[in-house]
Formats: structure tokens, C-alpha cells, sequence
DNA sequence: GTTTCATGTAACTCAATGTGTTACGTGATA
DNA sequence: TATCACGTAACACATTGAGTTACATGAAAC
């Protein structure tokens, strides 16, 4: 099954305009390698959830309109309409077979507790966290830089 | 995405074929709505995993190698070549992009925790649980068969 | 006012993949 | 020898994320 990279990519996304005041999907897409129209796609859930705002004409693009503190992973996904978490589930909601019903029974238990873990961690995650491990990685990646100049 | 059933369907075909000494795909695939084929290429994994064993010819079909007990919904997953759980995931996975690679490391350190516990959960249930869970549903609806028809 | 820039959106293509179906080969039993 | 049942290849189909093109809308620059 094809991944679905939207919640990926959309992070990716507003990290980068996290750095800037404002940003075109034209740059955006060449941050994550992709298509404009793409990033216009994907960034529309969250234009009308209200985490970010768009400006038409010159000096136009993208700029977040919250704080990366208060947008939990959570609500970015939230934003982008939910999409489904897994790629495997039941084939029928509502079964006439006993048997079915009992297998659905116990995927649908499970399945729902790995959900609800999986929400739980990613709303306990804001977009700062992930913008402090950018700057965290970013300085060792320097201090790498610096040792091997010194080193040649 | 569009999902994926198989350890769904596996799973009912598995309860079926507890029920009886031999089964044949046809058999199967009318239990479960499907097509012969189907069901032939769903199993081919688990004769191959050693839980079930098929015969040609006349009187054969599928039939249990392995104790309902002994076999877990997460041996079942297995069996199938383990597919992939999730829908959701990264575009990049080695992406030279430090804002990717935070991204990266928060997606795939919720993933990682909500798929192990989900495989932990398919690995404390076993067939034999499923098969009391539909015995329970069984003895219900024939209690309430048996009510309706005193009422009526 | 016209030009330029940037978003908004529809429409089409492409690729991946689970599922359904047909066709034919193999092997076992009656 | 005929019939039954599995094994498998090959193809069709539907869904869906992603990429692309085309065009309309609106805002700023000139």
C-alpha cells in the first residue's frame, strides 16, 4: 500500500516557515522537493483550521499564525482531515457472520488502542519540540563541519 | 489508501476451518464473501509458515496443522509476510534535510511505539480466544432466537 | 491601468496495490 | 479416464497519494 507522507510533509513544511516571515510555495516546494501545487493542496486543511495564513500577489507566500508552542502534531494532522492511521483493518463494518464479528471484535480492539497511543504521542508533541531538535541537530552538525575543516 | 484485509479475512478463514476437519476454497471464499483465488493466495503464506496444509484432489482442501492455542494474531501477520500496519509515514527515509530529519525522528518514535504496541497486543491474542469469543456470540444469539421465538 | 507575482482550484496523469476473475497446469481420488 | 481441488500466472479494476498543467483571482509594483 502507498504511504500517505501528508503529515510528514506538512511538518516539514511548517518548520521551514517557522524560520521565515513569510514563504512561497514555489520555496517551499523546493525545501521538500515537490510540486507547488502540492504544497497549495496540502496546506489548505490547515489554512482553515487557522494555523497558517496565505497572501495572494507580491511579497505573498505562507506564515504560521500561531505559536509553535500551542500546534501539537496532533493538530496538523487534525487539520489535514484525519486522514486514516492504518493501512490495515477490517473488511467489514457490520458482519452477519458470528465469525467475522468476533474477528472484528479483536482487531478493532487493538487496533483502536495502537490509535489512541499513537494521538496520545502525537499530542504531546508540539512543532517547538521538533524545531529544538532541528537547532540541536543543526549545532552538531556545525561542530562536525568545524572539526573536519580543522582536520583537512 | 485503500486498506488492507488480509489478516482480517485470514483470520475468519482460520475459524471457519477450526470448525471442520477439511474445507475447500470454495467452501471458504462463500463463507467469507470472496473468491476462491483469493483465498488460495491469502493462505499460500501460512502453508508455507506451517499453520495450515492444503490437499489436492478429491477431499481436499485446507485443514489446521497447529492447536487454535498455540497460534497467535500476531503469528497470523507474520505468516502473511507481516505487511505494513500503518498508513502514514515519512516521504524521505535518509532525507539530507536537517528539518527532515527531525521530523523524521518524532514520526518514526510514535510510529515505533504504537506499532510495538499493537503487535504485542495481536501477540497475546490466539485463535483460541477468538474461537471462545464467537462461541459466547454463538450461545447469545441463540438465547435470543430462542426468545423471539417464545414471544412469538 | 497594465504588468507581475502568488495563491486557489479543477482536471488530468501516473504509480502502487489490494481485490476479483479467468485460464490453465498439477496432482490425487473415484 | 473423469472429476475434483489446489497452484499460479495474467489481466482487469478501483482507490488514492502525488505530480503536473492550465487557468482564474487578487494584490502589489511600475
Amino acid at each position: 500500500m502507498k504511504r500517505d507522507s501528508r503529515l510528514s510533509i506538512t511538518l516539514h513544511a511548517l518548520l521551514h516557515m517557522a524560520e521565515r516571515e513569510t514563504i512561497t510555495s514555489e520555496e517551499l516546494a523546493a525545501c521538500l522537493s515537490t510540486n507547488p501545487v502540492v504544497v497549495r493542496r496540502t496546506m489548505a486543511g490547515l489554512r482553515e483550521a487557522g494555523l497558517v495564513r496565505s497572501e495572494k500577489g507580491h511579497g505573498g507566500g505562507w506564515s504560521l499564525v500561531r505559536d509553535l508552542a500551542t500546534i501539537s502534531l496532533s493538530d496538523v494532522h487534525a487539520a489535514l482531515g484525519e486522514p486514516p492511521v492504518f493501512a490495515i483493518g477490517n473488511r467489514t463494518e457490520a458482519p452477519g457472520c458470528v465469525v467475522e464479528q468476533a474477528v472484528n471484535a479483536a482487531m478493532d480492539g487493538a487496533l483502536r488502542d495502537a490509535e489512541a497511543l499513537l494521538m496520545q504521542r502525537l499530542e504531546r508533541i508540539s512543532l517547538a519540540d521538533l524545531s529544538n531538535d532541528f537547532q540541536r541537530r543543526m549545532a552538531i552538525r556545525r561542530q562536525q563541519m568545524k572539526e573536519q575543516n580543522h582536520g583537512g
